[in-house]
DNA sequence: GTTATTGGCATAACAGTGTTCTATGCCAGC
DNA sequence: GCTGGCATAGAACACTGTTATGCCAATAAC
């Protein structure tokens, strides 16, 4: 039982399940059994559901965060841009359940843990500093930093989850690749409509 | 009890709830208490909750293709894009539950009825009529409409559920407009970069 | 050394969910 | 007055998150 090894079997048994199955498969019996444990055992280490759940986002936002900080280096704009988008997109369908738990509709009276807020909020400074970087520059249409940022990660959050939950008509979804199509094109012209009109 | 009343009862009991409060309200036992009837009524009338369900999103997406369609008709590429970007935001923030319904990740055991899918189609049908109605003039930068319309479902989709569901940071939730200065320039940059360059 | 206390845990139960079994009531056709 | 079929209500099923109860081991106190 060494400490409080028992929280981390947990925690690790519910990301687990989230990698192997549907989110809704996230329950406090299946992740407490996954863990060799009682159902008690989440709510002795994580006080409820939620509490486990707020773990999870905090393990995500982490990772996700890693995976954007690296394709922030890139230099140029346009390859950023590019880069930024590309690294969200390949966590998000590398992580679907895990990705559908951070960015998923909450339950309203869910309060997340300030250890779950401040690694989201890492996570998405890493999209508002690629924006900022780019308006020092003089590279921007505008100077709302916000509103570009939020409009970027808007774009890409959309395509992820029309991927992701595939309500697309048969037309559509009989096409393997349209999904890629459709985001690289959407992040081409998002980042050329942002720019002062480079190469055109 | 005139015919199958019921049936009508019950559906808009279930609309009128999802028109006040979150989906996660909609329970076979609460639609039924508001219809007036016991929970079997849901299993005679639509055979399970899917079934119920099934209807709900047929008459969502009827209504929500109605409110396209009407957005259709302006004139001139950049006016139709954002007229038709905007009906779509528009009606998706006035029935946010009824969106969330259609389209949040839905059960992966569900199979929507044929009058579902056909009511979803129609309104898919308005999007993709308006990117090729410009494909068709020349005015895109492309031949792939299908990309073209997902990129532009997937764009206005994120930005809307980004707002449904709000998961930003606290510097960005306090801007009580930064969701539509977002969704704005999202769409303005987006119907410049499909457009071959046409004033600049 | 004995006792008391604390803490982690399992069992079983609670209320809630979707669903279904059983039985009742009602109405049309005879 | 029957008989049959169907919509319905009530109770129960299995599942969900959650918790009250009790057990047991380790530690603290005397």
């Amino acid at each position: 039982m060494a400490d409080d090894d028992t929280r981390g079997q947990i925690l690790a048994a519910a990301l687990a399940i989230l990698g192997e199955e549907d989110q809704h498969a996230l329950t406090v019996r299946r992740v407490a059994a996954r863990a060799g444990c009682s159902t008690i055992g989440v709510y002795t280490w994580f006080g409820s559901k939620d509490g486990l759940v707020d773990a999870i986002l905090a393990e995500g936002f982490a990772s996700f965060g890693h995976a954007l900080a690296q394709s922030r280096s890139v230099r140029g704009r346009m390859g950023r841009m590019r880069g930024m988008a590309n690294a969200y997109r390949t966590w998000a369908l590398t992580h679907p359940a895990h990705y559908q738990v951070m960015f998923g509709k909450p339950d309203p009276a869910h309060i997340p843990s300030a250890e779950a807020a401040s690694a989201a909020m890492r996570a998405y400074e890493e999209l508002h500093g690629g924006v900022s970087d780019a308006q020092r520059k003089g590279d921007l249409v505008t100077n709302d930093v916000d509103a570009v940022a939020l409009a970027c990660w808007g774009m890409v959050h959309g395509l992820v989850m029309l991927q992701l939950a595939n309500p697309k008509p048969p037309s559509l979804a009989e096409q393997s690749d349209v999904d890629t199509r459709a985001f690289d094109l959407a992040v081409d012209m998002m980042a050329k409509g942002l720019g002062k009109c480079p190469d055109c």
